[in-house]
DNA sequence: CACTTCCA
DNA sequence: TGGAAGTGG
């Protein structure tokens, strides 16, 4: 979701352990609603426990979170509050397309498609209530710091990243690019191994560094500039223009330097272009939190992933010895490294 | 995701 | 021996 700006962007290639050491800001949601995609069996259905709960996330949470605390990397989950009313017609476009997605993996699965099925299946993902609340509780047993952001999540992780709270934010997403997070990570939950996105091929999936300010001289452009762009585009709150695409806005911006002007000279309309804006750029963002990492608490670990959801023990406690193993927190954020 | 098993 | 496929819950 979001916006696509990979053609203007040059990541850098890192690895897991370069990250030692750093405080990432995880867009809790993105990194959830991964493993919830990805971890399935082959005709597409999630993993589930004896009362047909489905566990991929908590799978996924943990197994990938205890690799990340051993790696010494601090994490901190941020969580998606109360949506901006103009995203209601992405919300809504997003859940039409998972009931079609519905249909078309059952339509796969009587057709015998397996990799059809799961390829739908995986677009099907969505959390419950008891989902999140489990999600939450998980994250607060193993010490980590979860911070409630009072809309956007990802508005939230920005500016913690802007403020050098944190060193850097993780999610697949762009948009906090346009939030102004000065860092951000992507792949750190689906990176090493290989992916399959077609049919036959693998590909490595590296973690990215990407940095704003690089971003803006790379471009000649300012902070405002790369927002108008993102307007013209299409974010999660408005459409954008047909045909706009990244190639298309930046000429666009270079040549008339805001949105005003653009639209003046091309007859765009863009509604609400003002308060999109604001959004991004005065992103809203809580206060309320801590950035404290406790021990974790490792019975009730064991018990919510072993009694509650039939994990098995041995499996479970292998994963909170690598959380056990994890390097003292470093309370000094060394800004130098990014 | 991450571990286990399979097979060239 | 290591990449691909299978399994876990």
């Amino acid at each position: 979701m979001g916006i696509n700006l990979r053609t203007l962007l040059e990541p850098e290639t890192i690895t897991l352990e370069e990250l030692s050491g750093k405080i990432i800001a995880l867009d809790a949601y993105n990194m959830i609603y991964q493993f919830l995609a990805s971890i399935r069996m082959k005709d597409g259905r999630p993993l589930t426990d004896d009362n047909e709960n489905v566990v991929s996330h908590l799978m996924g949470l943990l197994s990938r979170t205890s690799n990340l605390l051993k790696t010494g990397i601090k994490p901190v989950f941020v969580f998606d509050g109360v949506p901006h009313p103009l995203k209601e017609s992405t919300i809504t476009y997003r859940i039409m397309r998972k009931k079609e997605a519905m249909e078309e993996w059952k339509k796969a699965l009587s057709a015998g498609d397996m990799e059809r099925a799961r390829s739908k299946a995986q677009q099907t993902s969505h959390f419950t209530h008891e989902m999140v609340r489990e999600t939450k509780h998980v994250i607060e047993l193993m010490g980590i710091p979860l911070v409630q952001a009072p809309s956007d999540g990802e508005a939230q992780a920005s500016l913690m990243t802007a403020k050098g709270e944190v060193d850097a934010t993780g999610s697949q997403d762009f948009d906090s690019l346009l939030f102004g997070s000065t860092t951000l990570i992507r792949n750190i939950t689906m990176s090493g191994r290989r992916k399959m996105p077609g049919k036959h091929h693998y590909k490595t999936v590296n973690i990215e560094k990407i940095r704003l300010p690089e971003l803006l001289k790379t471009h000649e452009i300012t902070h405002e500039q790369l927002v108008d762009m993102a307007i013209l585009i299409g974010t999660d709150f408005n459409e954008g223009i047909k045909g706009i695409g990244p190639k298309k806005s930046l000429k666009l911006i270079k040549k008339h330097g805001k949105l005003e002007e653009i639209m003046v000279e091309t007859g765009y309309e863009i509604e609400h272009f003002q308060e999109i804006r604001n959004i991004f750029l005065n992103p809203m963002a809580s206060d309320d939190y801590e950035l404290i990492w406790k021990k974790p608490q490792i019975e009730r670990l064991v018990e919510l992933y072993v009694e509650g959801h039939q994990f098995k023990e041995s499996t479970i406690k292998k994963y909170i010895e690598k959380i056990e193993a994890s390097k003292p927190a470093h309370r000094q954020i060394r800004l130098d490294f990014f």
